[in-house]
DNA sequence: AATGAATGAGTATTCATTCAT
DNA sequence: CATGAATGAATACTCATTCAT
């Protein structure tokens, strides 16, 4: 990373992507200076992009519903989204920690609308395919998905599996089996 | 009751207590020195009684337990038990953090036997009172209690009543509102 | 241990027995604790009996000495004795350290005089035996003495051997093999 | 000179400057924290610089080593380097319990090479001067700088002289006296 | 006289944040 | 703008010493 505009957006990307990776292995409370090097890059420039650790939290966690987001634009079911938030809760349960209690509320509601965009795009297509009760509304879909989540973010790593397909079973949620549906 | 083995007992209890509020009020990370300073008591003391976090955190743990147990033997329902760990999880969020991160994995599995006994305890009356559907094992009525608790765990203040009210219907979880029955 | 003056002595006899065994496994800086609770004795007994760090290191080394003394007072020779002190040293070089950097000067005085002692009944008859050069005054032993022990404590267990083998060599000092004689 | 890689260096050798005071002044134990503060730096610097007790330990006894090195390249003779020798164990002799006890076996190892070297290159001028007898080989004296330097480290301060000049003696070598040589 | 819990000062260590270059 | 060293407050943890029982 030399110098000038260009590479300040690439600094920017690679904290991101650093943030994502350093998370997920150590968890929430791991030194921000774990990021910096991860991505090569000054503890300076950690800083001027993102001032907190709130807002790198936020921008990994925003990369997290970018993905979704894409998904959905090349027309990813309900039960697809419902998927890949559940293995991105599994794969990195801290991002969902950090971001909650350290992102400000501004950003917390922020991320969760545009997920309820999502969830509204694909909910009624969702009901027709059963994925969901009939009577689900986006904020009963919304809610099964932090349930889940937090569940998720706080078991250790091999109950996760079960623990996920029973509450989906409790919530009426009904996914396909993670088998590649062929 | 400064020294010997008669304040030992009541210096264990202060520091217990003490680990209660200041997990509530601090989470997770609060500094062990003001759980001692709370309780009245020396570092060292402290550290003579619990001699990790992760001790301190499950007797805490323990305390909420056993304020269940007791309810049970005092012939509380199922309803009155999912209610109170309710209460314990907004009151105090964090404690299930740290036990879980940091009590070790064989003293979390003792204190799931322990809950789930007492729900074994009340769950058939809880059936025939429309607490839980018919069907429920007491392994589902487990898997609600943690999916609300860690979801109470990771929301803010203000979100929690609704948050756990609707949580409680999509379960098919039926609890007498909050308001004292007269 | 119970109580009354018989208890005392024996108390006094294990805190002794422990502290050498605890410097020699833990090394100069051991926590008296841990003397305490190998001796089976309360922390108080350890400061009645022992107030310092240094009256506890000195009492452990006058143990030392004392083997030595009794070795003397068998018949054993000026050999004999320095090959009790290297096998002392070996085992728990510690033991020097903490007696000179503890015990006031007083103390490690009388405890050299009580070493001088020994030399000096021995030397002659060691001269003799070619153990010692001729010309060899006992300040001279006791120096050889010192220079051994204090470079056995500050070697690194595999070198001990070689070390001490050697150094006795460029001394001038001739001991038999380890070996027992038959 | 506050930041920046400039600050950097001179903060280094501040340290080890400080280091060599300090445990010469204090000893083994001396508390990391009196080195940074008398470098005039943050106690993270120290840190940052050097991670361990023993890696500060270890660049102060190479700052010793350095110091004959220079004296050898200077023409220095192994009389003058045995002086030197004894000279540092005088004023400091808690470095060689640091380094030895505190850097790893690689360091220690490295640091004794290196003095080796020293002796193999002002070995045979010192048999020629008589400083070592003829049959000493590098081994030999380097065996008797650990006696003598081991020595000096646990004796108390007025018998140090005494104590080296007649050590000296018994292992063979003949040193000048004190006094410089005009 | 023995016990062992309580104390709290002392030290190591980490890490968010700043800032000279 | 980027860098990465410097900072120092915050925290964990240990252990010598005291003292009520």
């Amino acid at each position: 990373m030399n110098r000038g505009p260009a590479a300040a957006a690439e600094n920017r990307a690679a904290l991101i992507a650093a943030a994502r990776e350093i998370f997920a292995e150590q968890g929430v409370d791991a030194p921000l200076s774990a990021i910096a090097k991860r991505a090569g890059v000054g503890q300076g420039s950690l800083y001027r992009h993102f001032p907190t650790r709130g807002a790198i939290a936020g921008a990994a966690f925003d990369a997290n519903v970018a993905d979704i987001e894409r998904l959905v634009a090349d027309g990813g079911t309900l039960a697809e989204v419902l998927g890949m938030v559940e293995e991105q809760a599994t794969s990195s349960p801290a991002l969902i920690d950090v971001t909650l209690h350290h992102s400000g509320e501004a950003r917390a509601a922020q991320l969760q609308e545009r997920m309820m965009a999502l969830i509204e795009a694909t909910l009624p297509a969702g009901r027709v395919a059963g994925t969901v009760p009939e009577h689900f509304t986006a904020d009963d879909v919304m809610l099964c998905v932090r349930l889940v989540a937090s569940a998720l973010a706080e078991s250790s790593l091999d109950e996760r599996v079960p623990l996920v397909r029973r509450s989906w079973q409790l919530l009426g949620v009904r996914l396909p089996d993670k088998a590649e549906p062929e």
